[in-house]
DNA sequence: GTTCTATGGGTACAATATAACACTATTCGC
DNA sequence: GCGAATAGTGTTATATTGTACCCATAGAAC
């Protein structure tokens, strides 16, 4: 029964994130196929980095461990271009009050992300739940006033579980 | 009759905003003297740049049109000084999807900003419209998980009346 | 093969935001 | 009044984030 449980919005930081990372990584590479293009080796190293933890991650921080751990120099631009295509893919997203990019833990539904993102101002780490209502709100209420949406954009910052519970 | 109607979300591009504005300076004010602090000349200046308008105008745009209109050499530092204390006053909000600041154009409730923000794609209008039921949804869902918000932040990108009508 | 699109290397630069330090202005207590 | 504490601003330099532009290569389409 466990096992149909769904993976916790904010995984303990022990957890084994080996699955997690696998299976952002096979969306990934299946999202592209579908769209006719590929998963290649600099977007896949870019994706390694942001799904690597639960984590928001800065591009020039993507840019800085790729450069160590290759011993390659590269640019900032090379970076932002593979975040570009794998935002476009949308296994990856912007946590846009913090200029950082966290990778898509689970699949979205047909309409893209209609997730609220939750954002631990401590440790950075970021969680997305589906939470329908709050969009139907918001969405009515634009359109009540004739606005015409086409991206909505939720983000909550505050305190994860774990930094909640620890001291200071 | 029509006097008590709220202002619409979006006003019309050729409406008398002498009243916006003059309204915001006044709140302005207001919230500076009741935390024992001052609408100086030069917080005043950039409020009345950002409470220009109903749309959201860049750090930089302000410092352009500060400089030009008083022909002095501004630091960025300078208005971004004043930005952050208008933002503490709560009575200028940023726009964190693109980096831009708007004037807020009616009364908090108590609880600061539980509004959500509408910005046009395409004239950067914004609006901000309170939501009661989506800030419910959303604290209720961020709670639900375990995690203690301490800021929700809604923008809603597309597009507004005016630019929905004009062609293009 | 040629052509088209996708991909990315490299250089330079634009746009946004802040650090550090010195100085002035205002308030508050006496 | 006067000194101390805090609020506010000027100045210089720098940090951080993101793009423009040009061109080389690779793979698919015809």
């Amino acid at each position: 029964m466990r096992r149909t449980q769904p993976a916790p919005a904010f995984p303990s930081p022990g957890h084994d994130h080996a699955p997690c990372l696998k299976e952002t990584l096979k969306r990934a590479s299946d999202a592209f196929e579908a769209n006719g293009l590929r998963l290649t080796p600099l977007r896949r190293r870019v994706l390694e980095e942001v799904a690597g933890s639960h984590h928001a991650v800065g591009a020039y921080e993507i840019l800085e461990r790729l450069s160590q751990k290759e011993r390659t120099r590269m640019a900032p631009i090379s970076v932002y271009r593979a975040l570009d295509a794998l935002l476009e893919m949308g296994v990856v997203h912007r946590l846009e009050s913090r200029n950082a990019y966290f990778a898509c833990h689970a699949a979205h539904g047909k309409h893209g992300a209609r997730q609220i993102v939750l954002a631990c101002e401590r440790c950075a780490m970021v969680a997305e739940i589906a939470t329908p209502a709050a969009f139907e709100a918001i969405d009515g209420a634009a359109r009540g006033t004739g606005f015409a949406p086409t991206r909505v954009m939720v983000e909550v910052a505050g305190l994860c579980t774990s930094c909640a519970a620890s001291p200071q």
